[in-house]
DNA sequence: TTTAAAAGTAAGCGATCGCTCACTTATCTT
DNA sequence: AAGATAAGTGAGCGATCGCTTACTTTTAAA
């Protein structure tokens, strides 16, 4: 509902009568509108962030563990693009600030440790994560937007296949990618 | 008011009373709520997309072309911080189909002249324009959320800075840069 | 089988929603 | 100055909002 109508088009009432039950039922789960929408949203974005780490460890090779997550995320916006649709709406709303907290605990962790480990096997060139992760992973998602939205910036509309995300990660890395030393 | 509380904070009595004038007085200038968000969003959005090609022209060499333009949004960024948070809240709304089709006009004729020249003159990679736009500007918006939201993914909140900018620019140029063909 | 807790419900509260109508005030034309 | 048009208003409509209360049904332990 929230993906279809936004936030605003939410409604409690709305929701107990698309779900075939009494709108007292829902309070019985959750203390309030809010807290339906933020416990939700907590939910879904542990399930993400869990399956962005499938298969993944710290200890890989740069390349091979950003392609990995670059992976992961797709395939879990092929099979939930509803999820995804949602988390990022609900990045972009004013409840964010309630959720983000909560959500990167153990995740922070594995990311700073995998990224620590490629700076020192100069895998990575030195970057304050922030400049790191807008680098790394800003440019998929906004695929994944231009994906959803169909929008048509050429004549075509554009698809995220396996060929163009292989393209924009191959720059991605190139970027990140310390320069060799001249000899 | 949307920015602060969202789309589902923003009421046309609410705005009316805060205005300090009668909710009736609003219909006058809009046919309706949806109208009035639209209608604003366009306006808001046509006044930074025109900023972003401030002192532009699509001749200009890519690297110096691409920095002006960071160099715009970030300045914009900077003076109208509330515009910007509106946009990127609308962008993810259920309410953007409706705006998208009308704000990338004359946009997106000098943006697509601007890559044009740029990959005749062998000073950017070929690339299907959604790739393109995903590495040029997708980075520089993470920043700019980094910034707002002030989250704190170190120990201390980021701050967009000039040094932080031209570094992250410095990494999606590297990436976006034709190698030098081997001689 | 009794009983008490848990789960669920219908009905509807007060508040607010988007929006309109009958009317008044300001502005402009001649 | 008179009349026409535009701009703005206060009051309030019906609908829906988030949420609660008094009550019934289901579940499960004793």
């Amino acid at each position: 509902m929230i993906v279809k109508e936004g936030l605003d088009g939410f409604g409690v009432n709305k929701l107990a009568r698309a779900a075939g039950v009494s709108p007292a039922t829902i309070y019985i789960y959750y203390k309030d509108r809010e807290d339906l929408i933020i416990q939700t949203t907590i939910r879904v974005a542990d399930t993400m962030l869990r399956e962005s780490l499938h298969d993944f460890d710290p200890e890989m090779h740069f390349a091979e563990g950003l392609r990995k997550q670059w992976q992961n995320r797709a395939n879990h916006f092929l099979q939930h693009p509803l999820d995804v649709e949602f988390i990022e709406k609900m990045r972009y709303s004013h409840l964010y600030d309630k959720v983000s907290g909560q959500i990167y605990l153990t995740f922070k962790d594995v990311m700073g440790k995998f990224v620590h480990n490629a700076i020192e096997r100069k895998e990575l060139i030195a970057l304050p994560f922030e400049v790191y992760w807008s680098l790394a992973f800003a440019p998929l998602y906004q695929l994944i937007k231009f994906h959803t939205q169909k929008k048509t910036f050429g004549h075509l509309p554009f698809e995220l296949t396996e060929e163009s995300m292989e393209q924009t990660l191959q720059l991605v890395l190139k970027a990140l990618k310390p320069d060799p030393l001249p000899s």
